[in-house]
DNA sequence: GCATTTACCTGACTAAAGTCAGGAAATGGA
DNA sequence: TCCATTTCCTGACTTTAGTCAGGTAAATGC
């Protein structure tokens, strides 16, 4: 890896991390500890259940039990039943809570506003694309691909979405029983894989690869949410796909697509994939598309040799 | 203030923050307490003074002091007398502590490298590219202008690489006795002001403002350090000093330079001064310029009304 | 209907971080 | 020479953050 490339990143992590950081602990907590004033932020408006408190958070649940009988004793916010789950539990802010939330929302456009006062407007416009750029691409390093049952509830959840994109997008409409199916069991490995792309444990994408002969496999149900457009999630999928494929002996990848998923087109032909003859008879197919895998290749950075599951899990 | 601007510095605070800053606990404890850690890492191969230690880490003396000794009973780190004043103390790390330090190094390093690792070549550059402007304009911001006596040593020690400076540029040569002089008392409030722009604490540039007349003023001393070059840092003291002219009932400002300074040159024309004919007879001079100064100009967020004191002082 | 599981709470801890008052040694100015 | 100041250290705290092992009530599976 480029050794100027990792000191600027450092260089960058010192100077706004510290920078930032130290702001952000002076100004945001007002009095508080700072996991009370996280906490406080955290719920928000319109409340929050305390599971997802915890996970967004990251804290201990016995923890977190203890902020919320602390801010509830001060009068900040009042927890009750989730309607629906009586074990679950809701948290809303007080109007008293209220206030402080305010105060504190206030206090982050001040901090953000003492960050650009100094700056002329010239300056602050470059300083604000950066950061929009800077934060896009943070984002799209923090998506997490991972292989997946194809029957899991995110995975059902992708391949709805998916579905119903098609089905919007498609001069003809798309009805999955009109096109070649992939049963689960085709996708579930060492027959075929089924990944999902994850953006703070939320998922926004997914993607396919069904062994079809000894050394050929085919790409299927490539995806990506709508809200992660933009970050490389298909292209961060695809390079997992091939990973694994690559893995797993296979030479030979094809994949079909209808001609209005254009940006899937243009994707597939930068990564390497050739247009080739119809080589199925899916309906819903305008154009068919081939790659040799190398073994190996060079190219830096790209998912190789993927771990099959990695990353924390919730709290307790 | 745009308020977009805002929201996009917001947005920008908590995903990068809280990631980076995430990542950097749980990468840099290596199973010590995050004080030790930064301390050790503050230290550095060159070793330290304590006090530097205290200010740049902004801890309390007594805390310092404590995770030192435990360092020292770690073996880490030597504390010794530092040649010349025997109050103060020198720590220097052990071949233990840089044995240490290099593996902080090194996972520094590492988490750099995991923060470009998911991305491609591509948006590898742009990201870094994007976080050498950010890290620039931050530092721009933090740069903190104050009115000081001409007398302090930072100031002396601004001048003195200011005068070294015109030596070296001017085709002549430069000799402060030849050049029209300004005394102490003429840049002393009331009669004149001297101001000391800062990073971190640094000197990093200077300048000046004399009145002249009732009702005019001359810029003087305006110099910028080599390292803190295309921050503003002229602009801002230059801003600084109008503010405090107009404030003191100012009408024109006047100033004269020397061709080989271009930079200035373009600065002065940019903010609106006029070349007029030569007012005095200065001998280094070939440009004098003038500007009408207008009382309470709307230009957001440039220095108006500066205070005069403000920054928070080190720790006892 | 009963065993499990889930979601949260409580009590009893520990470690880390930070604060404060006072005290000793070195220095510098009167 | 003496006194005020500076620099650092020590001891005695408090607060915050976080962990862990149970325990209870609601929901779920069989």
């Amino acid at each position: 890896m480029d050794a100027r490339q990792v000191q600027q990143v450092r260089r960058f992590n010192r100077v706004v991390t510290w920078r930032i950081g130290a702001l952000q602990n002076s100004y945001l907590h007002r009095g508080r500890p700072l996991g009370e004033a996280r906490l406080i932020f955290e719920t928000g408006q319109q409340g929050a259940s305390v599971r997802a408190l915890r996970t967004r958070l990251g804290l201990d649940s016995g923890y977190v039990s203890r902020l919320l009988r602390s801010l509830e004793g001060q009068g900040l916010l009042s927890v009750g039943k989730q309607r629906g789950d009586g074990r679950q539990r809701r948290v809303t802010l007080t109007s008293t809570g209220q206030a402080e939330f305010a105060a504190y929302e206030k206090l982050s456009d001040e901090l953000a506003e003492s960050i650009l006062a100094p700056l002329g407007a010239k300056q602050r416009d470059r300083l604000v694309s950066a950061m929009a750029e800077i934060e896009r691409l943070i984002r799209a390093a923090a998506v997490d691909v991972q292989v997946e049952a194809p029957d899991s509830a995110d995975a059902r959840w992708c391949v709805d979405a998916y579905f119903r994109e098609l089905a919007e997008r498609f001069e003809t409409g798309f009805d999955p029983a009109k096109s070649n199916p992939a049963h689960d069991d085709e996708l579930t490995p060492p027959a075929g894989y089924f990944v999902v792309a994850r953006l703070e444990a939320a998922p926004v994408g997914c993607g396919a690869l069904k062994r079809t002969e000894k050394r050929t496999g085919e790409i299927k149900r490539m995806w990506t949410a709508p809200s992660a457009r933009g970050l490389g999630v298909a292209r961060r999928i695809l390079h997992f796909l091939e990973a694994i494929a690559r893995d797993s002996g296979l030479k030979t990848l094809r994949l079909e697509t209808n001609r209005a998923l254009t940006e899937a087109q243009a994707l597939y032909r930068q990564e390497g994939y050739r247009e080739v003859a119809r080589f199925n008879d899916e309906p819903y197919a305008h154009h068919w598309f081939e790659k040799q895998l190398r073994r190996a290749r060079p190219t830096p950075g790209s998912a190789t040799a993927p771990a099959r599951r990695s990353s924390a899990r919730p709290g307790r």
